[in-house]
DNA sequence: AACCCGTGGGC
DNA sequence: TGCCCAAGGGT
């Protein structure tokens, strides 16, 4: 006896024996419903693909997008933000959060600007070696700023797969190596249209297939969708753990910078103290942004943004 | 592998 | 309101 809810492999009524690849009606959907960022503008350079990729790790299009407006239009080249100091970097990301990135992104672009002659390079290899850069982020690069093939498996792709492939509701909290080899079968032959499956990939679970509420009468692959044909059953593994974040070290390094990127001079320590009661907690908060490179510890207790 | 790292909006 | 989520990376 077959499962009932699953169509017989190779079958008739198997989706996947349509003979259709997957990413024709979803790179057909992505011509149609592409959003109109401005990292996807022609003009928007490899630099410009890569300050959004750094932006946009964690971060939702809509806070990013005044962000980088404003960063591209000070540092339109590796170079002009290489020969700033990292703390201007910081205090421009503002309030983008994860305020590391602003400086991995200052440190990539030196980087770039002393190995690279100034170009962001199109080697994926070379892309995962500079700073704040990752398997995600350098196949994204590769992928949008120079149309290479490449699996791109961030978030948005992982819940697609997992969803329309795998037919479970959530991907692991993890990326697996069966991801990684699903995420390559499904890559097309051809170059460009590789680049474009990963940019429409991506739109697809960040406008479509999203984590709650998503809108399957809007998916162009919902007819072979294996979790909707299942009749979506809900996510049954462990609990993804909640991040907590009122009372920790994160909350006061979050409040620390905040009087730091607002000032324009150094701060004395009494400044710093009034953000938070609990002495030992704020301590520890402040030393580990001046261990992380965020802030310059100088004399007579006072601190900066980091010159250098 | 598990944990750390910010911030704000939606429900 | 509190919880969940958002184009991850580094250790």
């Amino acid at each position: 006896m077959t499962a009932p809810t699953k169509p017989s492999p190779g079958g008739p009524s198997d989706p996947a024996a349509s003979g259709v690849p997957l990413h024709a009606p979803v790179i057909d959907w992505f011509d149609e419903h592409a959003r109109d960022l401005p990292w996807r503008r022609p003009e928007a350079g490899a630099w410009g693909v890569m300050v959004s990729e750094f932006m946009l790790q964690q971060t939702p299009v809509s806070r990013v997008q005044p962000v980088y407006e404003q960063w591209l239009a000070r540092w339109p080249r590796p170079a002009d933000l290489a020969k700033e100091a990292p703390g201007e970097a910081v205090r421009a990301w503002g309030r983008l959060g994860y305020p590391r990135r602003a400086l991995r992104l200052h440190g990539a672009a030196a980087a770039i600007t002393e190995r690279h002659g100034g170009d962001v390079p199109a080697d994926h290899a070379q892309l995962l070696a500079l700073p704040g850069i990752g398997e995600y982020t350098a196949a994204a690069v590769a992928s949008f700023a120079y149309g290479q093939r490449h699996p791109v498996l961030d978030t948005n792709v992982r819940r697609v797969f997992a969803r329309a492939v795998t037919g479970v509701q959530y991907p692991p909290n993890a990326t697996t190596a069966a991801e990684r080899k699903l995420a390559r079968a499904l890559l097309p032959d051809e170059e460009a249209r590789a680049a474009r499956w990963a940019a429409a990939s991506m739109e697809l679970g960040a406008l479509v297939c999203t984590a709650k509420n998503e809108s399957c009468h809007r998916c162009p692959i919902a007819s072979r969708c294996a979790w909707r044909l299942a009749g979506k059953p809900a996510h049954d593994g462990p609990p993804r753990r909640g991040q907590t974040y009122a009372g920790t070290d994160r909350q006061v390094r979050g409040r620390l910078l905040a009087v730091l990127r607002e000032a324009t001079g150094p701060v004395p320590q009494a400044a710093l103290d009034q953000v938070w009661q609990e002495p030992v907690q704020r301590a520890r908060a402040l030393d580990g942004l001046v261990a992380d490179g965020l802030v310059e510890p100088l004399a007579d207790g006072l601190y900066r943004l980091p010159l250098s």
